[in-house]
DNA sequence: ATTAGATGAATTTTT
DNA sequence: TTCATCTAAT
């Protein structure tokens, strides 16, 4: 085996003694742009060039962006032919275990994997099932699912969660239980799993099936990035898998970059590392060689505030001239995208490039105006947020055909399929479908089938329907290529022209889809990895021209571990960001999000925010504008490093 | 009894 | 833009 000589010369000595530590129990406590990720793939490939196959290191992060940077530098730092790094998302992890040894738990390895709309859809029919008619104060299914899945993840019993998140439907405890106990079974029997239940059966297949030197969950190493986005289930299945092979692991992350506490990520898991394991060696990376002196000290300024945390005070590694951070309040978000979008062709006319600025802001939806304002002046840009590619109604429904073909139970899928059908129902619908699950493949069903459930003008259309969906399995297991070809040969192309507004770009995007799943070796691993990985195919919604550079639309969230020479922050007002904390724990999380945004800038970052607190429905005829923006309280609380408020807005 | 089209209401952050 | 509920058509 050839291996490509690593050179270390480029790390610093922080940096160098992790990535050379022995074998052991090793965190590491690094702080933004300190190299976190860099040093961590560094030591896979020191590992590997010691002797270590990469088959047996395991690589694992929590989002599906941060595990593709990862896997990206290090298979970078190894040389290709010394075979592929084994790493991924925890999700993605948890679903090529469970493939191949999930039968341990009884799993069937055709199980399908459904997302927040399908969870939705079957607790949908499952409270109509069990409830019978809705009343009006039971949760909705939305709200429910955010129960289990808050109960799952934060490892706390649904009646606790139910009654801190929803004390108002507390006198339904009872009802909610019979739906969970009910949406639980259903899925099994459908043989889905929900993101969660990818956690769970990972885990227990672990919990009973694992122990110290156990051959089939053995990995050498294990190295875990952005360790405070984990939550309880994840940092149990990270020390169960440290269990078999001994203690050979490392865990990379920064308490102070924990933003995922609605779903139940715990920077305890950091914050307790020590107590939970044995013989734990610490180290901190503190230098930083991401941005200038002045924006570090407005981020340390800010996280300074925070009481829960291990203090690391960011220093900058080279010595850097700049500009202090800066605020600028406009008369309302009409200004604000305005003035934005002139400034940001200003810096592209003084030869910044585009794709080195970025614009950053708490939700989705504070991004619309801005959009607008940049389609107008043809600012071409790439926005990492709102409906990804996946999700979108025409791409759901050819997964959705390619899903049922794989897995006959899946009653989800098939209720989306059949319900393609004119005629057909939710009633009725439900109804075939029981009769296709009983059937165990839809071969086997007689020609006739659905004439004694359906109406005679359904039952026509039905038929036609029927054939073609039989006519999928015609040649012997077809590639997803061949499906989704003949998928658009067939009825649906109609269907597209009739149901949705803009048929020609859907078909386009299917027809990317069938490229994509050209290079899937399985019908079954494109599946899979289209709905964990669905926004990595994203096509972002992107405007201006096809090529080049363009300028990056984020979420804070999203925008992690990413880095810009100038970053704007907009919608930078207080209610932004603290208008639904209540505790102060809810008050630090907000926090170490604009600390995350904050730190994203290397040399520029300026904040801007309405005056008029407008909300959403403000189109509407109610007046709301006697109400008045407050900067955010993150940049006027202590002693910061910013530019004062009403300082004029001069930027640059 | 069911379906399908129309109307009015509501939006954190991700796997 | 999407989602739940109401209402008219089959």
């Amino acid at each position: 085996m050839i291996l490509m000589k690593l050179n270390l010369s480029t790390l610093n000595e922080d940096q160098l003694k992790v990535v050379t530590a022995a074998k052991g129990k090793h965190l590491v406590l690094a702080g933004a742009g300190t190299g976190k990720t860099r040093t961590l793939t560094y030591r896979a490939a020191y590992l590997i060039e010691k002797g270590m196959s990469p088959q047996n290191l395991l690589l694992l992060t929590f989002t599906n962006k941060a595990a593709r940077n990862m896997m990206a530098q290090a298979s970078a730092l190894i040389s290709s032919n010394s075979g592929m790094i084994n790493g991924g998302t925890f999700h993605s992890i948890a679903n090529r275990t469970l493939r191949v040894n999930g039968s341990l738990i009884g799993l069937d390895s055709n199980f399908s994997i459904i997302d927040m709309e399908d969870q939705r859809d079957l607790v949908k029919a499952t409270v109509a099932d069990t409830l019978g008619r809705l009343d009006h104060y039971f949760p909705t299914p939305r709200i429910l699912i955010e129960m289990f899945s808050n109960s799952i993840n934060k490892n706390e019993s649904l009646e606790n969660i139910v009654m801190k998140n929803s004390p108002q439907s507390y006198d339904y405890m009872k009802e909610i239980f019979d739906v969970y106990a009910a949406y639980t079974k259903r899925k099994w029997s459908a043989n889905c799993l929900d993101y969660d239940d990818l956690l769970i059966c990972w885990h227990r297949l672990l919990k009973e099936f694992s122990s110290e030197g156990e051959e089939l969950f053995f990995h050498e190493d294990i190295l875990v990035d952005e360790f405070q986005d984990t939550n309880k289930i994840q940092g149990e299945i990270v020390d169960l898998l440290s269990k078999v092979n001994r203690g050979r692991l490392t865990v990379v992350g920064d308490d102070c970059q924990s933003i995922f506490a609605f779903r139940g990520a715990v920077y305890e898991n950091i914050l307790e590392f020590k107590e939970r394991h044995e013989d734990v060696q610490v180290h901190y990376l503190k230098k930083n060689y991401r941005s200038t002196t002045q924006v570090l000290n407005l981020a340390n300024d800010i996280i300074s505030n925070n009481k829960k945390q291990f203090y690391k005070e960011l220093t900058p590694a080279y010595k850097s001239v700049g500009l202090r951070p800066n605020i600028m309040p406009l008369p309302n978000v009409n200004a604000e995208a305005t003035w934005l979008a002139k400034k940001i062709l200003d810096s592209y006319q003084n030869n910044v490039k585009l794709s080195d600025m970025a614009v950053l802001y708490r939700n989705h939806s504070h991004s619309a105006f801005l959009q607008a304002e940049l389609v107008k002046r043809n600012i071409p840009y790439q926005i990492r947020s709102g409906v990804r590619f996946f999700e979108q109604a025409h791409i759901k429904d050819v997964i959705a055909h390619l899903k049922i073909l794989m897995n006959n139970r899946d009653e989800i899928a098939w209720t989306r399929v059949i319900g393609m059908c004119p005629g057909v129902g939710a009633v009725r619908s439900s109804k075939l479908i029981k009769e296709i699950i009983k059937a165990k493949s839809l071969f086997e069903l007689s020609e006739d089938f659905g004439k004694d459930i359906l109406p005679e003008r359904a039952y026509r259309n039905w038929q036609i329907f029927f054939k073609e969906l039989l006519s999928l399995g015609v040649p012997k297991s077809p590639t997803a290529f061949q499906l989704i070809n003949m998928i658009m040969e067939g009825s649906y192309s109609d269907y597209v022209d009739i149901k949705y507004k803009n048929p020609k770009n859907r078909k386009e995007d299917i027809g990317q889809l069938a490229q994509l799943s050209d290079s899937y070796k399985s019908l079954g691993s494109f599946i899979s990895d289209f709905v964990l990985l669905g926004e990595m195919f994203g096509s972002e919604v992107v405007s201006g021209t096809e090529y080049g550079e363009r300028l990056v639309l984020s979420t804070i969230h999203q925008a992690k571990g990413l880095e810009w020479d100038r970053v704007w922050i907009i919608r930078a007002n207080d209610s932004s960001f603290c208008a639904r904390a209540e505790t102060q724990d809810d008050i630090e999380e907000e926090r170490r999000v604009f600390y995350v945004a904050v730190t994203r800038a290397k040399r520029f970052l300026t904040f801007t925010y309405p005056i008029i607190a407008k909300e959403w429905g403000a189109a509407k005829s109610k007046f709301q504008g006697s109400e008045l923006n407050k900067p955010c309280r993150f940049l006027i609380e202590g002693n910061n490093s910013l530019d004062k408020p009403f300082s004029g807005g001069f930027v640059f």
